[in-house]
DNA sequence: CCATCGCTGGTATGTGGTATACCAGAGTCT
DNA sequence: AGACTCTGGTATACCACATACCAGCGATGG
């Protein structure tokens, strides 16, 4: 039977924190590099769907200004900020950095299991018939690099790969299924995981790498949506 | 790939109603009945204790002091209520009406397997050594009768003896040792058992009311320490 | 083209919650 | 008896948030 006991109480629970990872999180889960796809937020709309007053909301989105995600415009609107190609670009080398980084540590650190899971990512698509089903190849594709990412165990590469995750993932979204993107990233993706199960770090950096660089290229090419 | 949407933010959160339900939670786990168990308590070390300051915990005593659950004492302190001798003796009797009726449901709505389990709550204690593990089958005896009002499925029967029950808990934890309370007590638990095995359910009634009103005489007749 | 209206983020004000400082009374110690 | 300590009680300042109002811009209609 217990004797009186209590512990400090939380007090971290403005209305403004919570707004603030509320908006931080539906944007990032956004693909905002979509064709079509509204940017723009609405003070008094959030108001509602959040059921808070505007205040907070004022506060959040100034923040989430400062961090560059979305742009207030003065009686216009706020805007959620889609990178330019040349720092969608940049983004796209720091990942392949990240991302080959971490295929290294993967060979080190990865159980069997987990370098096997990699595989039943794409057990759907092993007949070929990936543009028939480029919607859901395109969530596999993306969900098998943020797993070599995630397996890394290295928690700065992980952080710092999230930070710019929002981009690479829609562009990756946007461009997979451009010529034969698909078809191309499924070999590659077949060999990366064969490189993982020999435990092979050098290969497996240097196709993740040109992999990666690869997608840069072809937004190099062919993206002409970003000013 | 998601569009942007957010979910309204549950703005009932302020530390008033924290520190409230964390103080009731840790008075309501005491056994305040217990022999020399400090009642005290001080707004300066609550204070130091939820890492608060001392205005939302006065305003959070003034509520428990409105419930009854704490006394405050101007320059003295705050202190924990104890029921008097005459208060616990009735909510022995609510106490027998809810657990009877809850009894009463057990044979119409509890599987076999819920009933089953009634059972194992005292397997520890079938040689007969109740007395040397004391505490461990005061805590069963308690979990028992808990047990069968929740076993009720009857939302206000569990909500009513839910507000009695930490007096209840506490009076039965003092008692149970108190002559040959504890070897009645399985012997009369056996036989409820067996009531709800049958589906029997004015015995389970009966018997459930006649070992909760025993508790109810025992304490007229020996419990000294509650003016 | 001009006037009006609607819509937007921006600003001001009021309210409630909380932290902190100070107060008054009671009890203890010298 | 006086000084000190401890307590809940009270006052004040500050902050977060809700709400009302403002100013400017763009769209629409005459």
């Amino acid at each position: 039977m217990g004797e009186f006991k209590v512990d400090p109480i939380d007090t971290n629970f403005s209305l403004k924190e919570r707004i603030y990872s509320s908006l931080k999180q539906a944007i990032t889960q956004m693909n905002i590099y979509e064709e079509g796809v509204n940017l723009r937020l609405d003070e008094r709309q959030l108001s509602d769907q959040l059921a808070t007053s505007r205040t907070p909301i004022r506060e959040a989105l100034a923040r989430l200004e400062q961090e560059g995600l979305v742009r207030i415009v003065p009686r216009k609107g706020v805007y959620i900020v889609r990178k330019t190609k040349a720092e969608i670009m940049e983004m796209i080398i720091l990942w392949a950095a990240l991302e080959s980084m971490a295929a290294r540590l993967v060979t080190q650190r990865a159980t069997d299991s987990e370098i096997a899971a990699l595989r039943t990512i794409f057990s759907t698509f092993q007949d070929g018939q990936v543009q028939a089903h480029i919607d859901e190849y395109s969530d596999a594709n993306i969900r098998f690099h943020q797993s070599i990412v995630e397996m890394s165990r290295c928690k700065l590469l992980v952080e710092t790969a999230d930070n710019i995750f929002m981009h690479i993932r829609g562009i990756r979204a946007r461009t997979i299924s451009e010529s034969d993107r698909a078809t191309q990233s499924i070999i590659d993706h077949i060999h990366i995981i064969e490189t993982l199960e020999k435990r092979d770090a050098d290969a497996a950096e240097r196709l993740v790498r040109d992999h990666a660089l690869n997608l840069a290229e072809h937004v190099a090419k062919t993206v002409t949506y970003l000013e």
